[in-house]
DNA sequence: TTGGAAAGTCAACAAGGCTGACGTAAATTC
DNA sequence: GAATTTACGTCAGCCTTGTTGACTTTCCAA
């Protein structure tokens, strides 16, 4: 066994099982959105509106400028998504009251409805692989993926967080 | 706390915690992109090439076919990313020799130049998140994921697992 | 009052998915 | 030996979702 001077197994660290946490990160990504995605597939709708409900929805009244760091895209590119979500019915834009600039975006009942079932879905598979995994494998895979983050989405991710 | 009859607490599966997975995964993800997303940006290449490069690596002399039920996309998205690596120099495509409509692909030289400096990229930040968890939450982590893939992947995922 | 931030819009473009149709060579089946 | 199936490649066209650049409107704050 390889262990260091201070006598810790470091076998974990080895190249070939990074790269199977590489793999594991592929195929479990395409699985954790894969419902989602069958859901939207139907309703001219695609992950990038799945990303702006769901945060909206997380953080109600949240700004488009917050919503854009958040997401890590050009407001041209959420703005396209915006724009069909509120056309549908589904976000409001209300201008800010303290500074009139700011647009705050709220889900309404149809887009509620439509989170539901998305967040339903989504959760129904996580729930089943913790399930599956048990309460001290979720505690690493939180730890891991944590850990993986860029500082800057880490902070988002917290903020996130504790708000909740 | 929520315990069930059997006494085990299932803290870990309110829809609260199974959310901070859910957001777990979209954050940490892009991080795990991130790097060989950055690499791939002054080479004319995308992160579909990179997905091709790793699992050529992965199985040298695999099959287009082989291929495309790994990746799980159509054979004209795949045939417009391999034939450019081809062109470039980075793939080499033979004539399979027991059945002849195969082709067998491989990486050139040039080809696991790229490989290296992309999944040196990758395997640093995985391997930083795995020292900052450690082996027991690396473990919980690689049970989670694997758990959340669709049963197909899951298939694929092992096959290759057991080949390395 | 003016500079700059926040928000939105238009236009153009690229990557990378998709479907459908078609072609060819090789293997398999009848 | 002929017909069918398989593996692969390719053309054409479409969609989503990302990008940059240029520009306007609104309005807060120095």
């Amino acid at each position: 066994m390889a262990e260091t001077p201070g006598g810790e197994n470091l076998l974990y660290l080895t190249d070939e099982q990074l790269r199977k946490g590489i793999e594991a990160m592929f195929f479990a990504y395409r699985g954790f959105t894969a419902d989602p995605d069958r859901i939207l597939e139907g309703k001219d709708y695609g992950r990038a509106h799945h990303r702006a409900i769901h945060f909206i929805h997380r953080s109600p009244g949240t700004t488009v400028s917050n919503l854009l760091s958040i997401l890590g895209v050009t407001k041209q590119s959420l703005n396209r998504v915006l724009r069909t979500l509120i056309e549908d019915g589904l976000v409001r834009s209300e201008k800010g009251k303290v500074d009139a600039r700011e647009r705050h975006l709220h889900l309404t009942d149809k887009g509620q409805m439509l989170e539901r079932e998305l967040s339903d879905a989504q959760r129904a598979r996580m729930r089943a692989a913790y399930r599956a995994a048990g309460p001290q494998a979720v505690a690493g895979f939180r730890q891991v993926l944590e850990a993986m983050m860029d500082p800057e989405m880490r902070r988002q991710y917290n903020r996130l967080k504790e708000g909740g």
